[in-house]
RNA sequence: GGCGCCAUAGCCAAGUGGUAAGGCGACGGUCUGCAAAACCGUUAUUCCCCGGUUCGAAUCCGGGUGGCGCCUCCA
């Protein structure tokens, strides 16, 4: 069975054959940072690490590479208003995006590379488009000719000539025509430059991923990801200059992931219509936001909302709730050594070998993680029925294969079901509580027994009686 | 205006020619002192509308309607 991906280019879906056998190279634009992460930027990220993990379960060896734009107006005038070098607000925002790819349990990339530090790399790319006519100096500027490449708009579904009519020549800018981009940025007053054969000044915007996948993949590489919103311009002039400057064909497939809604529009940092994602994590633990992100296949638009979430946060709890059963009746779960994926013999039951097998067609077919995650939910409801059976050697190993299943499959879809939950703590006072109501329970004094759960409920703590004890758990 | 994507139950969401996964919610039952959790069952004769192709369509084609994205910075 082989893994298919529709691919944005050739808007087909093909089956992935890597460049080089056993090896994966990926990209995925990340964020130019002049402003702290919102749920959309880390929508693009999880879905990159639901690619990547799908790739390293299928024993790809992948190499990811995920990049910072570090110099751009937006953060230039940040500084400005802020006062401080443009670096730091770079740094600060690149250091938050980190923080919640860690929160949010996406694999660390291989790179990070930033535009700053390839500025020879994005000069060498500029000066070989410059010798094959692709590009020209003009006034301190290097701009792309975008007449000289005839397929340009080919990601986009745009045509040269319909392009052509709305485009405009800005104040300031020294275009043959109007719709070539900016390679290299002259100097301006006050704004940070580099020397170059050009005259001073900074790598315009698209240049540097170019430059910056090459360098770290190769000219042609396998996937290139990002948001839906990136295609244009971003990745058509991505695509232009790269294919101008190799003669190759750039990335094989491009997969772009659709855009975080909120109330029905795009969640943007320059409408100033989202939703940080510290803000976001704050309340709602992470590997719930993860599982939602998760919840909807990556190319189509995901609303977002505390009701969503919520529901994801239920969702995510009958897993949860599955494994606990396990746990229960088996004793807690061994971490698993080493990252191979479960195998059918260790299923124990038709129900999980089952799960195994359409979990993996799910993630197969595109990367499917809502049809894959529907499948858990499959084997959860088994292993709950196994659980609430009288224990028999077949039982057993059912339960024992099943968890061991479930919390496999999640793992490679990055949620970790063994993980304790956020805030598990009891304190003292609701313990006492609850020892007192087991009192009033061995009383059979039922009125104290239920006003003491009504106060433990009220201070945020749900009970469940138990044959021979009390669970308390944090309410949800 | 141009290009593209989407429309499946109360809500969310899989499903791209063979007779509607899964989650949330609701309702009924089992369990329970009562609950909670869990389990069992019910909850779309039908997939925005109208035509067409086909033995057969949510799935393909044509035409509508509605929503969104891109065309300027954007994950």
């Amino acid at each position: 069975m082989s893994l298919r991906v529709l691919d944005n280019l050739s808007r087909e879906k093909r089956d992935f054959v890597p460049v080089q056998t056993g090896q994966v190279g990926m990209y995925v634009c990340g964020m130019t940072v002049q402003d702290r992460p919102h749920v959309g930027h880390m929508r693009a990220a999880v879905v990159g690490d639901l690619i990547r993990r799908t790739l390293l379960r299928r024993g790809y060896r992948v190499t990811y590479v995920n990049n910072f734009t570090d110099v751009e107006d937006k953060i230039l005038a940040r500084a400005k208003e802020e006062g401080c070098d443009y670096l730091q607000v770079a740094q600060r925002n690149m250091t938050c995006y980190l923080e919640f790819v860690d929160k949010l349990n996406i694999l660390r990339a291989d790179h990070y590379p930033r535009a700053t530090e390839h500025i020879p790399e994005i000069q060498d790319l500029v000066q070989r488009l410059i010798q094959q006519d692709f590009a020209y100096p003009s006034g301190g500027d290097v701009y792309f000719r975008v007449e000289r490449f005839p397929r340009y708009g080919k990601l986009s579904g745009r045509k040269i000539d319909e392009l052509r009519s709305g485009a405009r020549i800005e104040v300031g800018e020294n275009k043959d025509n109007p719709l070539d981009f900016t390679l290299w940025k002259g100097a301006r007053e006050g704004e940070p430059s580099w020397p170059s054969p050009w005259g001073p000044g900074r790598p315009g915007w698209h240049i540097e991923c170019s430059a910056m996948s090459m360098k770290y993949l190769g000219e042609n590489f396998d996937f290139h990801g990002g948001g839906l919103d990136l295609i244009f311009p971003h990745h058509e002039n991505e695509i232009a200059q790269s294919e101008c400057a190799t003669g190759k064909a750039f990335a094989n497939f491009w997969v772009h992931n659709g855009l975080v809604m909120l109330g029905g529009e795009k969640m943007s940092k320059s409408t100033k219509h989202f939703f940080l994602i510290e803000d976001v994590c704050q309340k709602i633990d992470p590997r719930v936001v993860r599982f939602y992100l998760l919840s909807t296949h990556f190319r189509s638009p995901i609303e977002f909302s505390e009701i969503r979430l919520a529901e994801a946060d239920q969702a995510l709890a009958r897993l949860l709730g599955a494994v606990q059963a396990a746990n229960e009746r088996l004793g807690p779960t061994l971490p698993r050594d080493g990252l191979d994926p479960v195998t059918p013999e260790e299923a124990g039951s038709e129900e999980a070998r089952r799960t195994i097998d359409a979990f993996n067609e799910a993630l197969d077919d595109d990367f499917n993680s809502a049809k894959g995650l529907g499948h858990l939910f499959e084997l959860a409801r088994a292993m709950n029925r196994w659980a609430g059976e009288r224990e028999t050697p077949e039982f057993r190993t059912a339960l024992e294969g099943g968890r061991r299943v479930l919390v496999d499959l999640a793992g490679w879809l990055g949620i970790d079901l063994l993980a304790p939950s956020e805030v598990c703590e009891v304190p003292e006072a609701v313990e006492e509580l609850v020892r007192q109501r087991t009192r009033a329970r061995a009383e059979r004094n039922w009125a104290e027994a239920d006003r003491l759960r009504n106060v433990i409920q009220e201070a945020g703590y749900s009970l469940e009686d138990r044959d021979d004890q009390t669970i308390v758990r944090p309410l949800r």
